[in-house]
DNA sequence: GATTAGAAATTTTTT
DNA sequence: ATTTCTAATC
C-alpha cells in the first residue's frame, strides 16, 4: 500500500511539533508506523517513544514496525513503544525509588504492583478510608456528605490524572491553583451561558436562568438567597449578573485541607501496602522526572510520537513535556472520538493543543528550566481520506454531532474535518423500529446475511451498555444463531463458573456444592435436601466425582464443562485464567474455591475474547468497538434512557477546571436532612454539557460501519438521538428463523432422577381455592418480605417500626435461618408446591413462620401454615415441626 | 407563547 | 436524586 499525499506528509516531518487530525479509517496506524520506519533512518529505536493508549495497539505497533524496519523483532519489542502506563511503570522502576521522599513521604518505592482492579482497590480505600475517619474528627461534618466511598476514590484519582499532587505541607508545585479554579474563564463561561437565546423577533431566557429553575426545589441554608433574587422579575431574560462572583467566591480552605490530608494519608497507605493505581503511577512518575534532573535527561527522547491522543489526561501531557528533549513531538489522535473521559480522558488535549502545552511548559519551567523549549507553534496535518466507509455511512456519522439529547437542548454542530469516501460499494443506511427489538435485529440479520451475500462474522452488533449486549447473546442462543459477546463480563458469576465451583466444593465434601450440582442435574430443591440428609448422592454423580480426584486443575475444569454440555469462550477463558493463577502461585484446591468466591464476591470483570469461534456475529459494547470495523453493523438499543444515558453529577464534591473544587451538599449529623450548598448549585449548573461525549460515542459506533448500518430502538421507545437521525426508517416485525442445532457427540452428565409418576403441581393458594391475584402481595407486604429475606442474607439494616419488628423477632430465633424456602412434596393425587417465609432449622426442631403483612385470609392462613408443617415434615422425618404466624 | 408547577421517568462505558 | 416532560398559568 502506498501512502497518500496526506499520510506522506505526516510520514516526512518528523522534526517539529505535529497534531495530526487523523479522523476514523484514514490509515492512523499505517501512517504513524511508517513515519516511525522513517526515523529510524537517523535514529535507533530507544531514542524513539512511541506512546499508545492500549496494549494491543502497541502490540499492534510494534508488528508492524518489526516487519518493515531492519531492525531485529526482539529489538524492536525492547523499545519504548507501548501504552504510557507501562512506560511509566519502567521510569518508576528505573529511577522512582526516592519518589515518595520527594513528597515528604518516608517511604521508598519497592517492589509496588499497579492495581489494575478498581473493585479491588475499592476495598482497599474503604478499609484505608474506615481508619482515616478514626484518626480524624476534625472533618466530622465532611464525612456526612459522603454517601459512596467510591466517589471520593474517584475524586482523588481524577485530581493525580489533571497533575494535582499533595506533598507534606501543602500541595505539589502550583496544584492548588487547579483546586481553585478559573474565576476569569468562569466568568466568561457564566456570560456565555446567561445570554438570552435568540429565538425570532422575541428572547428566550438564558439557558442558565432555565438551568437553575431546579433551585426552587432544594433544601437550601438559611442564608442562601431565594430563587426569586437569582432569577430576578418574571420575564427578566437573564439570571442576576452580580450572582457570577457571589457564586464563585466561597471559603473552602477546609474542603482543600481535607482533600489534602486524605489525598496524602492515601498514598502513604498505597505506599505501605505496596500498590499504586494507574493515576498514582503517572503522578509519582511525573514528581520524579520534575524533581530529578538526572532521571529527566536519561529517560528522555529525541522523539515522541502519542497515539489515540483524545484519550491522555493532562498528567500524561506533563510527563510527555519532560521526557522530551527536543521539540519533536507528534500527537495523532481524533477528538470525535474520545470516549473516555469517564477514566480521566482529557478532550482539551486535543481540541486546545497548542494553548495547553504552552501554558504547561511555562509552569513546568518555573523557577528552572525543565523544558529546553518554549512558545511553540502546532503544525495541524488533517487525514481527511477515508478507507473504510462509504460516503453514505460518514455523512450519516456527521449527523451524530447534531442530535440532542433532549428535546429542548440547543446544539450547534461543531467545527470539524468531514471525511472523504475512497470506496464506492454499495451501502445502505437505515432505522429500525422493532417490535421487539431483540428479536427483530437478529431477524434483519438473517435477511442482511441472505440478501447482501455477508457471513455471520462480517456483521457486528454494538450496544451502549453490556447487559443489552449480553442480553441479545442470550436470545441469539435461543434460535442458535451464532453469536459471541466479546468483551469484559464477571466470568466468575457465570453459570459456568458456578458449576465448576460447586464440583471443587464437593471434592471439600461440602453440602453447598452438591446442592447445586444436583439441582442443575434435574432434582427439585426438595428432592435434593433429601438427598442430602440422608447422604444418598446418586451413584453416577458419586463416581464421577471420584474421576476427578488428584486431576489438574485444568484438566478438572475441562472434564466438568465437558460433562455439563459447556465449551465456549467463557470456559476457555475460565481455565486461562485459574490455570494462571495455579502456576504463579502454589495454590491448593482450597486457595482455588476462595479465589473463585472472592471474584464472584468483587465483581470481577475479565475480558472474553471470542475470535477463536468460526463463522458468528460480534456483539460489543461501543467502547469495546473503538478501533475496530465490520461490513455491517447494528446500532442496537438506541431508547430512552440508555443511548443517551444521563450521567448527572451525582458526587457531593464536584471538580471542574474551570470551577474548582466544590462541596456541594451538606447532610445533617444523622444524615437526614440534605440542605444544599447554594453556591455550588449555582456553578454546577453551569459546568459542560452531558450529551456531547454522547454524540462522540453515536459517531464512534456508526463509523465503524464499512457498508451496511441499521440503527435500532424499539417502538415507543426511541431516544431523542433516534428520532432526530434523519434516515430512511423501516419497521420490523419478523422473528429470526430458528436454525438447526448440532447434536453433540457426547452425552451431556444427568442426574438419573429415580422413576416415578409426574403429578400435577398445586400450589398451597389453589388447594385451597384462594384467587392467586388475590392473594398476590401489597407494595407494602412484598417489601417487608424483601427485608426479611434481606436481613437473613445481608444484615440489612431495620428503618422502619415494621422492619425493627421483623429484625427483633429474626435475632431471637436460634439455628440455621432460611428464607423463602421452596419445596414441593407429593401428596395424595398430586405434588404439592409451597413457599415458606422463614424456616429455622435446628438440630432437634424446625420452626415455620410465615409473615403476614395484612388481616384478610386469615382462616386460610392458618390452612396453609398446615400444609408447610406437614411437608417440613416429611424433609425434617426426625425433628419437631413448628408452624408460627408472624403479624407485623 | 414564555414561564412556572408538578408529574413522570430514568440511572453506563473500562486502560 | 435529579432531570425531563407536560400541562396550567401569567
Amino acid at each position: 500500500m502506498n501512502p497518500n499525499n496526506e499520510q506522506q506528509k505526516l510520514i516526512n516531518s518528523l522534526e517539529g511539533l505535529y497534531l495530526v487530525d487523523a479522523g476514523a479509517g484514514t490509515g492512523k496506524t499505517f501512517s504513524i508506523t511508517e513515519r516511525y520506519v522513517n526515523l529510524l533512518n537517523d535514529h535507533r529505536p530507544e531514542e524513539i517513544l512511541l506512546a499508545t493508549f492500549t496494549r494491543n495497539a502497541a502490540k499492534e505497533m510494534s508488528d508492524r514496525i518489526a516487519d518493515r524496519s531492519s531492525y531485529t523483532a526482539s529489538e524492536v519489542y525492547n523499545a519504548p513503544i507501548s501504552t504510557f502506563h507501562s512506560h511509566c511503570q519502567r521510569i518508576l522502576d528505573s529511577y522512582g525509588l526516592e519518589a515518595p521522599k520527594l513528597l515528604g513521604i518516608d517511604e521508598e518505592l519497592g517492589n509496588v504492583n499497579t492495581l489494575e482492579s478498581n473493585i479491588r482497590e475499592l476495598q482497599y480505600f474503604e478499609e484505608f478510608y474506615g481508619e482515616f475517619k478514626n484518626q480524624n474528627e476534625k472533618y466530622h461534618d465532611l464525612y456526612a456528605i459522603i454517601r459512596d466511598d467510591s466517589e471520593l476514590l474517584y475524586l482523588l484519582k481524577s485530581l493525580s490524572s489533571r497533575g494535582i499532587i499533595p506533598e507534606e505541607d501543602g500541595w505539589f508545585l502550583n496544584s492548588e491553583e487547579y483546586l481553585d479554579g478559573d474565576y476569569q474563564e468562569f466568568k466568561k463561561l457564566f456570560r456565555e451561558l446567561n445570554r438570552p437565546r435568540e429565538n425570532g423577533n422575541y428572547k428566550k431566557q438564558s439557558v442558565l436562568r432555565q438551568r437553575i429553575y431546579s433551585y426552587r426545589y432544594k433544601n437550601l441554608p438559611e442564608d442562601a438567597p431565594e430563587h426569586s433574587e437569582i432569577v430576578g422579575d418574571r420575564g427578566c431574560k437573564q439570571v442576576r449578573r452580580d450572582f457570577c462572583r457571589k457564586a464563585f467566591e466561597e471559603d473552602r480552605e477546609k474542603l482543600k485541607q481535607f482533600l489534602h490530608d486524605l489525598y496524602y494519608e492515601y498514598l502513604k497507605f498505597c505506599l505501605r501496602n505496596n500498590y499504586l493505581n494507574f493515576g498514582f503511577v503517572m503522578a509519582l512518575t511525573f514528581v520524579t522526572l520534575y524533581e530529578n534532573e538526572n532521571a529527566r535527561k536519561q529517560a528522555s527522547f529525541q522523539h515522541i510520537m502519542i497515539d489515540e491522543f483524545q484519550d491522555t489526561n493532562e498528567i500524561q501531557l506533563k510527563i510527555s513535556l519532560l521526557l522530551a528533549e527536543k521539540p519533536n513531538i507528534c500527537v495523532v489522535g481524533d477528538w470525535k472520538q474520545s470516549i473516555y473521559s469517564f477514566q480521566y480522558a482529557d478532550i482539551d488535549n486535543i481540541r486546545k493543543f497548542e494553548k495547553r502545552i504552552n501554558s504547561n511548559i511555562r509552569e513546568l519551567n518555573r523557577g528552572k528550566k525543565r523544558v529546553n523549549f518554549s512558545d511553540l507553534k502546532v503544525e495541524t496535518i488533517e487525514l481527511k481520506k477515508n478507507y473504510r466507509s462509504t460516503q453514505k455511512i460518514l455523512d450519516s456519522a456527521e449527523q451524530a454531532f447534531t442530535l440532542r439529547g433532549n428535546s429542548y437542548e440547543e446544539v450547534k454542530k461543531p467545527n470539524l474535518t468531514s471525511l472523504e469516501s475512497q470506496t464506492d460499494k454499495k451501502s445502505e443506511v437505515k432505522k429500525l423500529v422493532c417490535e421487539d427489538e431483540k428479536e427483530n435485529i437478529l431477524a434483519k440479520i438473517q435477511e442482511v446475511k441472505n440478501d447482501k451475500g455477508l457471513n455471520y462474522s462480517e456483521i457486528a452488533v454494538l450496544s451502549r451498555t453490556r447487559s443489552f449486549a449480553l442480553n441479545l447473546q442470550e436470545e441469539a442462543d435461543k434460535h442458535n444463531i451464532p453469536a459471541a459477546y466479546e468483551g469484559g463480563l464477571e466470568l466468575f458469576n457465570t453459570s459456568e463458573s458456578k458449576i465448576l465451583l460447586a464440583w471443587l466444593r464437593t471434592m471439600k465434601d461440602s453440602r453447598k456444592g452438591w446442592a447445586v450440582i444436583l439441582e442443575r442435574t434435574g432434582y427439585s430443591l426438595t428432592e435434593s435436601k433429601e438427598l442430602l440428609d440422608n447422604e444418598k448422592i446418586p451413584k453416577n454423580l458419586q463416581a464421577f466425582r471420584q474421576e476427578l480426584e488428584g486431576l489438574e486443575i485444568e484438566a478438572l475444569a475441562r472434564k466438568v464443562f465437558d460433562s455439563h454440555g459447556f465449551e465456549n469462550p467463557i470456559t476457555e477463558k475460565i481455565i486461562e485464567v485459574l490455570t494462571d493463577v495455579y502456576k504463579s502461585s502454589y495454590m491448593t484446591l482450597g486457595d482455588i474455591i476462595r479465589f473463585i468466591e472472592e471474584n464472584i464476591e468483587e465483581n470481577e470483570i475479565y475480558e472474553v475474547d471470542s475470535s477463536t469461534k468460526r463463522d458468528c456475529i460480534k456483539i460489543q459494547t461501543v467502547h469495546g468497538a473503538k478501533g475496530l470495523e465490520y461490513p455491517a453493523v447494528f446500532i442496537a438499543d438506541v431508547n430512552q434512557g440508555r443511548f443517551p444515558s444521563r450521567n448527572g453529577n451525582y458526587s457531593p464534591i464536584i471538580y471542574d477546571d474551570i470551577v474548582g473544587v466544590r462541596k456541594r451538599k451538606v447532610f445533617d449529623e444523622e444524615k437526614r436532612f440534605v440542605f444544599d450548598n447554594w453556591k455550588a448549585e449555582i456553578l454546577s449548573n453551569c459546568i459542560g454539557s452531558k450529551y456531547d461525549e454522547e454524540r462522540r460515542l453515536m459517531y464512534v459506533a456508526m463509523t465503524r460501519a464499512e457498508q451496511y448500518l441499521y440503527i435500532s430502538a424499539e417502538k415507543d421507545r426511541e431516544s431523542k438521538f433516534f428520532h432526530d437521525l434523519d434516515l430512511e426508517e423501516k419497521h420490523v416485525k419478523d422473528s429470526p428463523e430458528k436454525l438447526e442445532s448440532e447434536e453433540r457427540d457426547r452425552p451431556v452428565l444427568k442426574a438419573s432422577l429415580p422413576e416415578k409418576k409426574r403429578k400435577r403441581l398445586v400450589s398451597t393458594t389453589e388447594k385451597l381455592g384462594m384467587d392467586e391475584k388475590q392473594t398476590e402481595n401489597t407494595e407494602y407486604g412484598r417489601k417487608l418480605h424483601k427485608f426479611m429475606e434481606d436481613y437473613v442474607t445481608s444484615n440489612a439494616r431495620p428503618e422502619t417500626v415494621e422492619e425493627k419488628k421483623i429484625a427483633e423477632k429474626i435475632d431471637s430465633l436460634d439455628g440455621r435461618l432460611e428464607t423463602e424456602s421452596e419445596f414441593r412434596f407429593p401428596k395424595d393425587r398430586y405434588v404439592h408446591k409451597g413457599r415458606i417465609d422463614l424456616l429455622a432449622v435446628e438440630e432437634d426442631k424446625v420452626t415455620v413462620i410465615d409473615l403476614k403483612t395484612s388481616e384478610n385470609f386469615d382462616r386460610e392462613a392458618e390452612e396453609q401454615l398446615k400444609t408447610y408443617v406437614e411437608a417440613m415434615e416429611k424433609i425434617y422425618p426426625n425433628r419437631k415441626v413448628v408452624g408460627e404466624i408472624f403479624r407485623v
